[in-house]
DNA sequence: ATAAAAATTTAGGCAAATCTAAAAATGATT
DNA sequence: AATCATTTTTAGATTTGCCTAAATTTTTAT
């Protein structure tokens, strides 16, 4: 259990969403994802297992070894409750808690973290939908559908999005889709599956591909 | 306004607590303080002063520059907001906080102090008593206290009552506090901060709620 | 199968923040 | 005022995280 250096934590947090627990990772997608260059991973990565957090053979790739998983998910904990925090009792917006997360996220004290847990009511998603795992690390069940996948005439809860780029966020908020939004699928166009939907007293069309990033609840 | 790194902070703020905003500052002083040496804190301390942020003339000390105050009083005020936070918010106990606010101190994003100071109500001053700057860099006035926030074993008077409803005033009838009145407060319960305080020569209980409602000068 | 391309590592350096040991300045004491 | 003690600075190293350029390994394509 010893105390990492933020840029270590960043490390494994990197190897962990390129390749989850179990995946090989390249040097070059790390280094990319983090904004470095390729050396600079090759000499974390040593370090790295050094102290057994990962595997590694030179040229081979990485992956997480069971402490570095651990660690990997504790921030990840971290990070979803402070988003949580911040979308639900600071009343910040989807898109603005990413960056101010990626901070919180490396403040070390497991009962902070709990009790921050507690005070949010231990929500088990994230304000984008996204499960927080628990402090055993393990990750709660969701229904996995988004609104493609859904039957024409059918009323659905938006419960969270797949794609959480910018871009995508942006593009629902000027639709005023929110979590919790009710939304009945009118229709979908054969050629190309666009969704003929109704939210909020509107008509309106969805693309497939906006559709296929909204997790959704069926009511 | 550029960017500070975390050490720089910790140096800008060590100054400001041993010689406040005007006080020439020992070398040696600021070492025991960051608990390093001398020769490191030499070498922060021309790197300070290339920045403008003190003034600096070798073997004569150290002060806060108009900028290095500002960027010391913002350290303070995110510090005690946080405490405040961890406090009322998340049950921790006076003690416990200091150590977690010091590193959530560091968190940059003017938009999440704001945001955090609204959500625990715009306070003044901290659960130890100790006024919180406002984001302008100005400390309020100390007669604004109310009974629970303030430090344990100190005396105070009774200036004013916050809630001044007929029932909160019935109340303290009851208990014969009176304006002018002196209270010396014992203690204070972990668990719900209720007050252990002498008043007449009687000891009793005071809610917390009861304590926030009445505004004291310290003794 | 071999050469070209791509990915990765090694080698050598740099900046920040720290240290120890030695030198220099200041201040205190007779 | 001269000396001794204290404080502070300078000099020279170390560690961490990062870089560029060159070398090496792996992969791909002819």
């Amino acid at each position: 259990m010893t105390k990492l250096s933020l840029t270590e934590e960043n490390y494994l947090k990197a190897i962990y969403f390129i390749g989850g627990t179990s995946q090989l990772v390249n040097t070059n997608a790390i280094a990319e994802r983090l904004n470095t260059k390729a050396a600079t991973v090759t000499d974390m990565l040593r370090k790295l297992k050094q102290k057994d957090l990962i595997e590694y053979q030179p040229y081979k790739g990485t992956r997480l070894k069971s402490e570095g998983k651990i660690k990997a998910i504790a921030i990840l904990r971290k990070h979803r409750l402070w988003e949580t925090f911040l979308v639900e009792k600071l009343a910040f917006g989807w898109e603005e808690v990413h960056e101010i997360a990626e901070q919180l996220e490396h403040i070390q004290s497991t009962e902070l973290t709990e009790r921050l847990s507690a005070f949010l009511g231990f929500p088990e998603f994230d304000p984008h939908g996204d499960p927080i795992p628990s402090k055993e690390g393990i990750f709660p069940k969701r229904d996995n559908i988004t609104l493609d996948r859904v039957k024409p005439d059918s009323a659905v809860m938006v419960q969270g999005v797949k794609d959480s780029s910018t871009e995508f966020l942006n593009y629902i908020a000027k639709l005023g889709i929110q979590l919790g939004d009710q939304i009945a699928v009118k229709s979908v166009e054969e050629y190309d599956r666009s969704l003929l939907v109704e939210h909020k007293n509107q008509q309106y069309r969805l693309s497939a591909l906006a559709a296929a990033n909204l997790y959704i609840k069926e009511l």
